[in-house]
Order: C-alpha cells, then sequence, then structure tokens
DNA sequence: TTGTATGCGTTATCAA
DNA sequence: TTGATAACGCATACAA
C-alpha cells in the first residue's frame, strides 16, 4: 500500500496536523519531531496523492493571468485553443484565466499588462520579451508569491518558475536536415528570418548553420533578410533578394512571412525552382503545401504549450511541483502534406 | 460552481446515495426518483468529479492483464516501458498488471495466455491478432465484464472496447510522401514488407500505394518481398530482390527487418544508390540512420500507446469513460537524423 | 507547539 | 427502495 500523511504520522506517534505543518514546510514544529518526520518520510517514500491534493484545493480558487503577443499571429489561435481547453479541464478545481492580448513585442506595453493583471493573479503565464526591464518585473513578481512562466519564449537571468516552448536551436538544426535531404545536399539558400532581436529566431538560424557545417557542406546560405513577421515586407525582401540572386533555389524562413514569401516566388514564377522549409502550420501554410510550394514545415505543438503551461501553473499552486530542469520542452515535428492533418 | 452528486441530491429532495445509484446504475430506484434525477443531472451537465472518484476508488484494487508478442522484437521495449510508467503512475490507486508476452503471432498460444490470465483481472490490455477465434475470444470476456483494450493491432468484429495504436494506412502514406520528396518523385522502388498476413503490414503498403497514385505517377514499386520480420530473412530477401532488379534506386520496408535490409545493401556496395524509408526508430534503425544509409523512419510513439492503454483500461474501471470513437490514435513521426532525439 | 475536527466528491456499507 | 454514515488523502481552522 502507498505512503500516505496518516501512515506516517502513526509511524512518529504524532498526529497528521503535525506531519502536514513538516512536509509543507509550514513551521511551528519542535526541530526534533520535524527531523524524524522527514526522515521517515524520506524512507518511505512518500509521494503526495494527487486526487487527494486536488479534492482539498477545490475549497479554494486560483486566478492564472496570460498574456501573450497573439495579435495579427495565427500561430497563436492553436496556443489560445489549448489554453481555454486547460481553463476547461480545470474548471472544477477552481481555475480561473484571465487572458491579455498584445501586437508585436512592445516593452513597455508588456510591463503595463503585467501591471494590470498582477493585484488579481496567483500565477502569470507569459509570452514573455527578452529584455531586462521584463526580467525584473518577473522576479519582483516571483518574489511577492507570484509564480511566472514563461510561454514560448524565454527569458534569461531571471526567476521565472519555468520555460514551456520549443527548442529552437534543434528546429533550426531539424529544418537544414530536411533541406539536406530534399535537394541532396546541393543548396543556395536564402533566409528570411523575422527579426534579429528575438532570440528563438536567431537561434534557429544558428541551429540551421551548425547542420550545415557539420553535415553538409554543400548548403550555402547566400542572402538574409528580416520580415519582422510580416507578409508584406517578406513578400518585398523575398522578391528584392530572387531578383539579386539568381542562383537561390532553396529559401528558409525562420519565422512568421511564409505565405509572403512564397507569393513573391509565385510572382517571378519560381514555384518549380525554388525549395522552402518553414515553421509552424498556420493556415496560409497549410495551403502553400497543398499547392505544393512549401515542402515541408516544422511545428512546434502549439495547443500543448498552451495546455501545458496552465496545468505547470495549476500544479505549482496546488503542490509546489515543478517541471524537471524547470522546462517543458515540446518536440519539433516535421510535417509534409501527407501527415499534415493527426490528432494533436 | 461545479455540479456535484450532493448538490443534485439536494436539488431532487433525495440523498446522496440514491443519487449514486442512478447515475452508476445501480438498480433498486424508484422508476420516477430515477427519470427526476436522470433530468436533473442532464439539464444542469453533471461531470463526475474524477478526483473523488479516484480517491474513492483506492479502496478497491485492478488488475490488469497484458499480453504482448514483444519476444525478440525490439520495437516492445518503448512499448513496455509505456506500460510500466502508467503501472507506476497508477500504483497509489490500486492498479496492478500481470504481462505475458509471446513471440511471433500464433493464435493457440495467444488464446492460451488469454485464459492463464482470464480468472485474475479485471482488464486485459491486448496485442490482438487478427482472426475470428479471438475475436471470440474477446467478445466473451467483455460479456464477463472483463473490456479488452487492443494495442497496436486492431481486431474486425469484436466487442473491444477501443484500439490503441497508429494509422497504418497514413503511416505507409506518409512514408511515400517522404520518398516521393527525397527522390524528387522519380524512384524504382522495392518493396520490403513484414506479412501479407498482418492487417496493419497491408494498410501500410496500401497507403503507400494511395500516394503514389495520388501524387507521384514517378515512383513505381518494382518488386515487392516478405521478410517475416526477421533481420535474416530480410537480409536473403533484399539481396535477392537488389540482383534481381539493378533499377531498384529506392526501398519501402513496411515492418521489422530494416536492418537485415540495411546490411544487404551495404554488402552490394549500393550505399549511395539506394534510398531508404521505413518505420519505427529501434536502435539498430538508429545506428543506420546515423551511417546514413536510412534517410528518414516514421515512428509512432510506442511509448505513448503503452502508457495510454493502461490509463484507458483504468479510466474505465474506474469511470466508465471511454475514448472518443472507441480508439486513440498516435501520430506517424517523421523522424530524420536531426529530430531523432527529442523529449516523448 | 501540537492535536482535533471538518470538508472536498465519490463510493460502499449498513440500517431502516 | 431509501437514507445515513464512514472512508479515501489532503488541507486548514480552531482548540488545547
Amino acid at each position: 500500500m502507498a505512503v500516505t500523511i496518516k501512515k506516517i504520522a502513526e509511524l512518529c506517534g504524532v498526529s497528521r496536523g503535525t506531519v502536514d505543518r513538516v512536509l509543507n514546510n509550514r513551521g511551528k514544529v519542535k526541530p526534533e519531531t520535524e527531523a524524524l518526520i522527514r526522515r521517515v518520510a524520506e524512507q518511505l517514500d512518500y509521494k503526495p496523492n494527487i486526487a487527494g491534493k486536488a479534492l482539498a484545493a477545490r475549497k479554494k480558487s486560483f486566478v492564472i493571468g496570460v498574456i501573450v503577443a497573439s495579435e495579427g499571429n495565427p500561430f497563436f489561435d492553436d496556443v489560445l485553443k489549448g489554453i481555454h481547453q486547460a481553463e476547461n479541464e480545470l474548471h472544477d478545481y477552481g481555475v480561473k484565466i484571465i487572458i491579455k492580448t498584445m501586437k508585436g513585442y512592445d516593452i513597455q506595453r508588456q510591463l503595463k499588462l503585467i501591471e494590470e493583471l498582477e493585484g488579481g493573479i496567483h500565477a502569470l503565464i507569459l509570452n514573455s520579451i527578452s529584455d531586462a526591464e521584463i526580467a525584473a518585473k518577473i522576479d519582483e513578481l516571483t518574489d511577492k508569491g507570484i509564480p511566472v512562466i514563461t510561454l514560448n519564449t524565454d527569458i534569461e537571468n531571471s526567476k521565472r518558475l519555468c520555460y514551456v516552448g520549443c527548442d529552437y536551436v534543434k528546429g533550426g538544426e531539424t529544418a537544414c536536415g530536411m533541406l539536406g535531404l530534399l535537394t541532396g545536399g546541393r543548396a543556395k539558400v536564402g533566409v528570411i528570418t523575422g527579426s534579429v532581436k528575438i532570440l528563438g529566431h536567431n537561434q534557429r538560424v544558428q541551429g540551421f548553420r551548425n547542420v550545415i557545417k557539420r553535415r553538409y557542406p554543400g548548403i550555402e546560405v547566400v542572402d538574409f533578410a528580416e520580415s519582422n513577421d510580416d507578409d508584406i515586407i517578406a513578400f518585398e525582401a523575398t522578391k528584392k533578394m530572387l531578383l539579386e540572386h539568381k542562383e537561390i533555389d532553396a529559401l528558409f524562413i525562420a519565422a512568421a512571412g511564409a505565405y509572403g514569401v512564397c507569393r513573391a516566388v509565385i510572382s517571378l514564377g519560381l514555384e518549380n525552382k525554388i525549395t522552402i522549409v518553414c515553421f509552424d502550420d498556420v493556415p496560409s501554410t497549410v495551403e502553400m503545401m497543398e499547392k505544393g510550394l512549401i515542402k515541408a514545415t516544422i511545428c512546434q505543438q502549439p495547443f500543448l504549450q498552451g495546455n501545458k503551461s496552465v496545468h505547470i501553473a495549476y500544479d505549482y499552486l496546488v503542490s509546489g511541483a515543478r517541471p524537471h530542469n524547470d522546462q517543458f520542452i515540446v518536440e519539433n515535428k516535421i510535417k509534409i502534406l501527407e501527415n499534415l492533418y493527426q490528432t494533436p
């Protein structure tokens, strides 16, 4: 039979209340008794029963705040779906969610949204901007007892509880691996990134270059442009790039803007010449895959990211549990036309 | 606040016990009261609280039997790991698991194993052979109140509770999609399947042909052989095939035996000529991917299959919950060298 | 500093 | 046929 608080209490000759105080660090226990209880719990490998915790937790109520830069970015549609489903799943357990959305990555705007939420939440899920001011704010919340979970974008040197998102470097490596296979290892590549200011985008490009160096000497990056995650800018930049570099026969799109890129390729009549690899499966990308323009896309489980971030926040609030290594890394999944539609 | 049995009881002016009897079909309730309770529960959209159920269920104990054809088949290593982890996760809830393994697909042997278990289990997870005698046995168990979950291989026309595994047709389609991309849509393919008697293998080949017809007229299947999931037989068959058909420049391996196939290719010095696509990422396949022989493999989340099958059995025993559409379909994941190692 | 009592939602037992 | 009550493991308000 499993070890329970009751059993530990009996074994130590104290009451359940005392064991609870020790195991949950509530203080007010004589040091000797505390030591004894800890020793016994350790030896018996006590694991709190989740169902019991959840049931007892129903009496409380948890408000979780969410801030995402989802406006005008369809990638976040599935992230938000995952969050909403988690809210549903945890509704029974007294979880309420307040979502604030923003457009693009404006530091002051994000700070303002955090301040709007901060008084009324028990935890914050933050699609964070990698910036010192934001990091300081995260530390402030954490010190106040509001854990912060970074979602999709991480931030270094902060007291965030954990990061939920993909491994961007590995994503870039996977993209290059696919391009290598699709082109027989010979390609002149144009890179269209989102912004050199965004860590994740740079990491993808870095991963891409890693694999060139490691396995594909025949792949060469001949030009590089930024789209600011905007289809129009991507369209213009791609057109310019392809006109200036007639030798380009592959495009690596490290961020949003794939639709603009594809339209540029079409407008120059280069559909059959250029191999395109990109990220995520937003509707416009799916459309371009069906047209045959985009051969492969690397996806990062947006639904799972949203869903998991909420569950992690709840688990931490209820039982102090935190994920292994302070992170939950989703997979980079290769999708081609044939395996696009599958159960999440 | 969520709807509970207590609330329904109050609203109907009866005791919790009575509501419980109605909602769990235990009988012994006056028809009028039953109708009233059902109506109220329906209207309030009553959803039983899982934590409550789990807690109450601790008093019972569940024995789940598992039969898998895992002997000599490393694919099942991860399936078994998933099962063991589920046992760990549910240990607190009184779940015990008895695993019986077999080698290959021998109907009489499988029947015998079922009979050995049948007296002492509350549910059965069965890596079933698609056969009428087995189907009849499944129905017998089901009628006795022992739900049967088919794992990795399904069986038609039976009263099994649900199927946990992949969509084999889609797996074959994905494999052909990859091969099309890797070869620029032009290939002379040799197909090495496991056995024409195994439904899943046939479905993969079917999916492969679907995509040839749909998108890749330049891909042609020139020969076909069986490996019986055995590396030695696969080795011999591949060698023969490649010697007879010098034009073959791609191999589609629909089942186990990939290692034998690769060794045949190596022994003929054709490493650089032949594009190989296969299934699953057993250690010998990973080795061949690292050597560059296998370009891509389609994986089917073995760990998740094992883990999920146990959880589904438990959920059904505790709360009568069954998965949507009587199945839990795992994904066909494309893996190349760069995204082979990731969190499960 | 410690113990006791109560409740979370569900199920089982026993008495009526 | 029904209702009352205890139990599962945990958390906590309150009493000692």
